[in-house]
DNA sequence: ATCGTTGTTTGCAACGATGTAAAGACCGGG
DNA sequence: CCCGGTCTTTACATCGTTGCAAACAACGAT
């Protein structure tokens, strides 16, 4: 049995409100007694009890990160990030994985683990506005991604738009014409997708060059097969194109696979522009241009957000805050 | 404010203790009153507190995930097996990160988390034996990999002795001669990378090979990076390798990587294989041939064995067991 | 009608920690 | 030597839940 502040105290001979004081550092103990507490403290190895601090002033001091996928190397990575914000900050972080199902996604919304943790930091595929705005009274939630409208709680992103726009736009200025976008998505589900599309018909549309249906792709799931199935499937369509732009790197990687597999050169013959940067696109062969959002930066503003709605629980909550987060284009060979 | 099972009482008019046992599938209730307290538990939402359910029979239902790098494609997939196998048995993983750190090791295995966790499963890089010989009465402890003592604490490993060995043979039966060892390591913590290069050792021996010191490289951590400098160093040197055994798969996707900028082909010039057998593998250019330990099983076999301390907390604590994890060798073109 | 039996519901205490308020110790000033 | 004030320590209630044992209801058997 471990040990509790009423065996220190017994130990100490003194109350156990006493050694609850020594133990956070209330100022108005005398250092006699102080000595003899923490003397006690270290001789039976007191740790607190978490649960019961957290039933006793509401607060467990854990956060919990719920994400599609924890293997994927962009959700690994974000993961690290946020395991490494929190516990700068103090934080322990609890993972859930809800491998991008809508149920597992509103059951963790709707708070499973409500009292157990402080707030929820969420990364969302399938989930929707509509199964967030009742919520109101739940634990602080921190949306990751553009997935979900912006006014139902705070949120963290980069502009999707913008960046699929930028690296198609890098593709067409080193005088590609013939560009694919590769992880199309027509389900309700596909949010990401529909952004990242519409960043690239508008760089194109900038440039002058009109959309060809035939080399706009999709793709069921972003894994690296699904990138290689999609290029297979482009080489023996009508168009052949000069440049690929992927949705996320995993779809790139297989693209690569696949283009190697053809007896294609990248990117002489066709230029590969990725989206997400994970660490692997700087090692594969060749390396991947890809777009390189801020990880560090989105985990430490979702966790700083969620700290904020902790901090002050006002009558009136802030109204629901967007975070834009920065994104660079990570330029390397597979761009030429 | 969330409901309690007092709100879900004064509403179905029962006490709390009915509204306990509804909650709890008690069998001695009236259908006429579970039905009422259902209604009731329904319309408020009810959702038991984690934290005072836990301070009430010491259990939380919660279980630690200790790893030296959550990004790092070999933990995010332990990780991800370990989550889902715990899901299946019901419980919750909280993730903490030690960066391979010996400080942060210790403090988990001690217990930071204690109270809020009713078991935990570490992954060590630094531990040893010693830092874990006093815990008799700390919270049941599984340990992955080989890097400790197996007498400490139950734990679970793949047999890397054997399996080096077998990654070894594999390029030995394919002719190669000259086959140099990636990811040395001489430190106290490096103890996979000395298993592993026993089996090297081994393999070359049983081949009538005689292991050459140059030809055993060392590298500082097993990073992608770390694989291209060795093969570098490696070519620089006097004895060019015909095949290298790399200690994992990272080590092996940055040798790919150098080799290539080398103008060396594999598997023509110089055949390549790994450990680990992380997704990334399958899907690299030349895919790599590597050691899979059986991941899902492990993780299982790890979340089983916590599972049986909890359940059994009997007197005289069962010794600490040791599972040998299976692993099969990945046949790739990296090996030709 | 009374008793025991089985089945259902309830009140109370406890898990370990901390906020509140009050009691106790100590000080200097009158 | 007593009083009021400050500083230190204490007892008690409380957070939400569940185990325990007792209370209560319903029933058939005597």
């Amino acid at each position: 049995m471990r040990t509790r502040l009423k065996d220190v105290a017994a130990l100490a001979g003194v109350s156990v409100k006493t050694v609850s004081n020594v133990v956070n550092g209330y100022e108005h103990v005398t250092t006699s007694t102080r000595t003899k507490v923490e003397r006690a403290l270290a001789e039976l190895g007191y740790v607190p009890n978490l649960a019961a601090r957290g039933l006793r002033n509401g607060r467990t001091g854990v956060i919990a990160l719920a994400l599609p996928e924890l293997h994927a190397p962009y959700f690994a990575e974000i993961a690290h990030h946020v395991v490494r914000a929190a516990a700068d900050r103090g934080w322990t972080v609890l993972v859930d994985e809800t491998e991008g199902r809508l149920d597992r996604e509103r059951q963790v919304a709707a708070g499973i683990r409500a009292h157990l943790i402080d707030g929820l930091i969420l990364s969302p595929l399938a989930l929707t506005a509509a199964d967030l705005d009742g919520r109101a009274d739940g634990v602080p939630l921190v949306l990751l991604g553009e997935r979900v409208r912006h006014d139902v709680a705070d949120r963290v992103a980069v502009d999707n738009v913008r960046a699929a726009r930028d690296a198609t736009a890098h593709l067409l200025e080193r005088g590609r014409r013939r560009v694919a976008a590769i992880g199309v998505q027509r389900s309700a589900s596909g949010v990401s997708a529909r952004l990242r599309l519409q960043g690239y018909r508008k760089a194109l549309r900038e440039h002058g060059v009109e959309p060809d249906p035939a080399l706009a792709v999709p793709a069921v799931a972003w894994h690296r097969s699904d990138g290689a199935a999609a290029v297979r499937s482009l080489l023996a369509g009508p168009v052949l194109p000069d440049a690929l732009f992927c949705f996320n790197d995993l779809l790139a990687l297989g693209a690569l696979r696949a283009l190697h597999e053809a007896g294609l050169r990248v990117p002489e013959d066709v230029a590969v522009v990725g989206f997400d940067d994970i660490e692997e696109a700087r090692f594969s062969t060749p390396a991947l241009t890809t777009v390189s959002p801020a990880k560090d930066r989105i985990a430490a503003t979702a966790v700083d957000l969620l700290m904020a709605r902790l901090a002050a629980p006002s009558a009136p909550p802030p109204l629901p805050r967007r975070v834009v987060a920065p994104h660079t284009l990570a330029v390397r060979e597979s761009s030429g």
